[in-house]
DNA sequence: AGCAGACTAAAAAACAAAAATAGTCGAATA
DNA sequence: TATTCGACTATTTTTGTTTTTTAGTCTGCT
């Protein structure tokens, strides 16, 4: 097994282990056991605990972003992009154990490192709805209008519905939540 | 002085303490100092500490909701009623104190009390919100749609913007968020 | 290079003693 | 009679101390 694979299969038994107990309560003696390895393993591998949280949680990242790519590749006007991106992203939100308790959890908001990775997703997310935006509006499905804001505000209602989403358990509920705003933000409510 | 006026300024006493230092560590022989009154008092007029706390964050929803009111009246239209009332009510949220802290605190999330009146102002708002919408659908201003879905998704997106607007503490920052979330709702962004 | 056992320093948990505080009650006051 | 307060108690919180746990290091083995 070469080194990256190893690296990779401490990050696994790394996510389930925080998946279970959460940040704080996982120690490193508990994911070196899970990953067959002494403890001091780990420290060949990452840094301290933090590194190898914030590895779980760029693979879930990844893991999101690789989601709603592979979904808005199979679509091709923006409309339909902006609403499966919408999609995917309030859908995968809910599996994400890790990252969304990171972003919860009291203690972890402390974390710096924490608070960078929220700013940093945030600012993948804009950038990625902005460019969706552009192209809508480049050919005209959209009208004509600062993309980059509009898509802020978009991430602002997302922010707004991450908490109902996450309370009920159950898909269907929030699809219509979801199916509501996205009508609004589509067509307006003025006549 | 009569009883309802010595009540009421026990209430000031204490929203200002509880300004001060939030729920947890404002003590009742605090609040009695301040209101120049024998802590003993206090329990001649409310039965515990969160009843006095829960008819400071009432007085000051009230005020909130008075001043939404009185902003709103001075409206024709359903649209600049609308606009008004988002305005005037993330506007408003800013002062809240311990309102908003009832809100956040952790300690307070448990108590039942505040989650019932998180949950009346959502209620609240929401009917308001319906009606001015209702009241657009009407007279043709708005499109015809389900007014109180509109509104929850509306409440939804104002979620979302609680939290930003309450770390910038500049009035005018958050007014270029507002102003934009506005025109998508009101216009979407198809052409 | 990759790994682990023994180690340390720092943090957290457990416990106990002391202090602060919510809430009660009977008596005083006005 | 309606209000007020001082003295009291039972419960929490805080504080200080000891013990345990845990992140992270170091040395050396393979």
């Amino acid at each position: 097994m070469v080194k990256q694979n190893i690296k990779e299969s401490i990050i696994q038994s790394a996510q389930t282990t925080f998946q279970k107990h959460g940040f704080k309560k996982t120690t490193m003696d508990e994911i070196a056991y899970a990953a067959r390895k002494g403890k001091s393993t780990l420290y060949y591998y990452f840094e301290s605990k933090e590194e190898v949280f914030q590895a779980v949680v760029e693979k879930e990242v990844m893991h999101l972003r690789d989601k709603i790519q592979k979904a808005i590749s199979k679509t091709d006007s923006a409309r339909e992009k902006l609403q499966v991106y919408i999609f995917t992203r309030m859908d995968g939100f809910q599996d994400f154990g890790n990252f969304y308790d990171a972003l919860k959890d009291d203690y972890l908001a402390d974390l710096v490192f924490i608070e960078k990775m929220r700013q940093q997703y945030d600012k993948n997310e804009i950038e990625t709805i902005t460019s969706i935006i552009k192209e809508g509006v480049l050919n005209k499905e959209f009208k004509n209008m600062n993309a980059a804001l509009t898509a802020k505000t978009i991430v602002i209602a997302m922010k707004g519905l991450e908490f109902p989403v996450l309370q009920e358990k159950s898909k269907n509920v929030f699809k219509k939540e979801i199916t509501d705003l996205l009508n609004i933000l589509f067509y307006g409510i003025c006549s």
